[in-house]
DNA sequence: TAATTTCAAGTATAGCTTTTCGTAAATATT
DNA sequence: AATATTTACGAAAAGCTATACTTGAAATTA
C-alpha cells in the first residue's frame, strides 16, 4: 500500500506531504467546492513542488470517460479527408479530448477491427469519414453503445430500418452534383461523361451520379453508358476514366468528376493527349481542395465546406457526451459552386 | 463488490459463471500456460456466450501499457506527411496498437502541450513529425521518459548537448538538394532560383539550402540573394516565389523548391505569367508526392521514401517498446531522383 | 511409504483516482 | 441555548485486470 517502485508522484504521495487526505487532494484537483481555502492553496503548492500529473489512466477507469474520441477514415491521402481533419482537431484541441486515428486505408478490410477496438478502449465518441458502410459493420457501430457522428457518409440501414441515434453531416449531393452539370451546360457542354467513385456507394456515387442523371434529362441530353467510369477518389481513377474516354469513337466534350483528386488525374490525361481545357473539353470536379485552385487552368469545382464538417463533427460529438442532446439527426451544410478556368 | 450498475460483463462475472477462480480466467485470456484444457475450453465458451470484452483501461492500470502510441504532426494537409502517415498506420495496425493523433496545424504552438497530455495518457511512445522543435519542448519529450521516433526532422539540441535517446529518420538532406540543383546545372540551366521553408530550420531549410548552394558554388554559378524566398511547405509560397522572381529585373530560368507543394505553386504562378515549363523556366521539387506524377508537365522532384519513413518509424518504435533497443541513433534512408518534364 | 517436486487454481493485493459515506465542526435557526 | 443544517474532510470502497502468493493435489523420487 506504500510501495514506490518508480519515481512518479501519486495523489496520495501529495496528500501526505500536504498533511490532508487523498480525498482533499482529489477536490482540489477537480475544483469542487467543500475545501477550505487554506487547504487548497496548500495541496496546490504540494503539487507544483513535487510536480504532480494526474494518471488519465486510473481516472478513466474511475470515470469511465477517456476524453479521447475515435476517428475512422476512409483514407488520410485524400486532401479531402485532411482538410476535414483540420476541422477536427482544432476543435478537439480546444475541448481537451485526444483523437484516436485509425486510417482504413484501401487494402483490407479493417473496420470491423478498429470499431471494436474503440470500443474496447473505451473512447467517448467514434467519427465515421468514409463511404457508406455494410450492414455489418453500421451493427457494429451501434454495439459500442457510444456517441456517433457520420461525415460526407450515407445514412445507414440496420434491419433494413433508419436508425436515429446517431448524426451525420453532409451536403445535399444529388444537388451539389445538378447544379455542377448545370454549369456545364450553360457553358454549352453537350456531351458530358462522369467520373463517378465505387459503384452503388450510397455516400457520394448514388445520389451524385442521379444529380449528373437529372441535369442532363432536364435538358433533352443523352446518356450515354460509355460516359460513366467508376472507381475512386484518386488522381489515378481520373486519369484513366478520361483516357477511357478520349479513346472512343464518340468523344465527350466535358466531364463532370466526382472529386477534385479525379479531376486532376482527368485533367491530366487530357493534357497528355494534346487536348486543350476548357477549349477542346471542359472538366468540372467536386470538394473544393486547396489543390483545385493551383492547377492550371484552376478547376472549377463543388466545393464542400470541410473545415466545417470537421468542427460541426465535435460540436455534435459533445453535444451527444455531454447529454444535451438525446437523438441523432441529419445536418445539411451548404456546397457552393467555386468557377476556376477548367469549363 | 458485487455490484452491477450497467450491463458491461467483467472477468469476474466469466469466472464466476465458468466456476473458475478470476486469476484463471485471466491466464485463460493472455495466454499463460498453467491451466487445464478443460477449465481452458470452458472460459472460452463462458466468454463467448457472455460477450466479454476486456477492459483497456483497467488493463493499461495494472500493466502500465496502453498499447497506443502518440503521433505529433506538422500538417497533415500536407501529402508528405499524410503519405508517411499511412506507413505508420499499417505498422501500427499489424502490431495491434493504436494512435493518438494531434496535427498541430500552423496557427499557436500546440506542441508543448501536445507532449505533455501524451505523457499523461500514458502512451507507450511518442512520434513526431515536422519542423526542428526548440529547445524546450525538446525538454518536455525527454521529460515524458518514453521512447521517442523524430522522422523528417532534425536532431534536437538540449542543453546545446546532442542526445542519444531517441530515434531519428530523415534522409541526406543536403546531398538531395545538391543532386537537384545538380541536375538542374547538366540539364543547361544557369540562374537558380531556391524557394526555400521556414528561415534557420535545420530540419529541411538549412540543410537543404546547403545543397543548394554548394552545387552553385562547385559550378561556379552566382548565388543571388534576391532568388531565394523562404516560407512554408504550400502552394501559396511557391506560388509567391515563383511570382516574386518573375517581377525581378533578372529573372531566373529555373526554380529548386524545397517541397513539391511550392514546386506546384511555382508552376502555377508561372504559367499565369505566360511562361512555358520546362522551356522557360525549369522547376524541380522535392518530396516525391504523388501529385507530382500528375501536374503538367510532371514534376522532376527528389522524392523521399515517405511510406517506409513511416513503416519504419513504427518499427523502432516497437524496438524500443519492447526492450530490443537500448541507445538510439539517426537512421537514414534513401532519396531518389525521379525526372518529370518539368526541367 | 514418506518426502519432495510440480503444477493447477484460488485468493488477495496492487495500480491510481474518484466518489460515497460517515463524522465532526462550523454555521444558521428557533 | 438547543436543535437543525451545512460544510470540511478523512477513511474506505469501487472501477477492472494482472500478478504475487498460497494452497492443495497429483506425480515423482528415495
Amino acid at each position: 500500500m506504500e510501495k514506490k517502485t518508480d519515481n512518479t508522484v501519486r495523489l496520495q504521495d501529495v496528500a501526505k506531504k500536504a498533511s490532508v487526505g487523498v480525498g482533499t487532494a482529489s477536490r482540489v484537483l477537480n475544483n469542487h467546492p467543500n475545501v477550505s481555502e487554506e487547504k487548497r492553496k496548500r495541496v496546490l503548492e504540494v503539487m507544483e513542488e513535487m510536480g504532480y500529473r494526474p494518471n488519465f489512466v486510473a481516472r478513466s477507469l474511475k470515470t469511465k470517460s477517456t476524453k479521447t474520441i475515435g476517428l475512422i477514415l476512409m483514407d488520410i491521402t485524400n486532401p479531402f479527408y485532411a482538410d476535414i481533419l483540420r476541422g477536427i482537431q482544432d476543435e478537439v484541441t480546444k475541448a481537451d479530448y485526444s483523437l484516436i486515428l485509425t486510417d482504413l486505408g484501401t487494402k483490407g478490410n479493417h473496420l470491423p477491427k478498429a470499431i471494436e477496438t474503440m470500443g474496447d478502449k473505451k473512447l467517448d465518441g467514434i467519427i465515421y469519414i468514409g463511404n457508406q458502410v455494410d450492414d455489418d459493420s453500421a451493427q457494429l457501430f451501434l454495439d459500442t453503445r457510444r456517441p456517433l457522428v457520420f461525415v460526407s457518409t450515407a445514412v445507414i440501414l440496420v434491419n433494413k430500418e433508419l436508425h436515429d441515434d446517431f448524426f451525420s453531416i453532409e451536403i445535399d449531393n444529388e444537388n451539389g452534383a445538378y447544379e455542377g452539370v448545370m454549369h456545364l451546360i450553360h457553358r454549352g457542354y453537350k456531351r458530358i461523361a462522369l467520373i463517378s467513385g465505387v459503384k452503388g456507394d450510397q455516400n457520394s456515387s448514388v445520389p451524385r451520379m442521379k444529380g449528373y442523371k437529372n441535369a442532363l434529362e432536364e435538358k433533352g441530353l443523352h446518356i450515354n453508358p460509355q460516359w460513366i467510369h467508376h472507381g475512386e477518389h484518386s488522381f489515378k481513377t481520373g486519369y484513366e476514366g478520361m483516357k477511357g474516354f478520349l479513346s472512343l469513337s464518340k468523344v465527350p466534350d466535358a466531364v463532370f468528376a466526382i472529386s477534385d483528386m479525379a479531376a486532376i488525374g482527368a485533367m491530366k490525361a487530357a493534357f497528355e493527349l494534346g487536348y486543350r481545357i476548357p477549349e477542346d473539353i471542359g472538366v468540372i470536379g467536386f470538394d473544393g481542395i486547396t489543390h483545385s485552385a493551383y492547377t492550371h487552368p484552376t478547376l472549377t469545382t463543388i466545393s464542400q465546406p470541410r473545415y466545417e464538417m470537421g468542427t460541426k463533427a465535435i460540436q455534435l460529438m459533445l453535444d451527444q457526451i455531454e447529454g444535451r442532446v438525446q437523438k441523432g439527426r441529419r445536418v445539411l451544410l451548404d456546397y457552393r459552386l467555386v468557377k476556376g478556368g477548367s469549363c
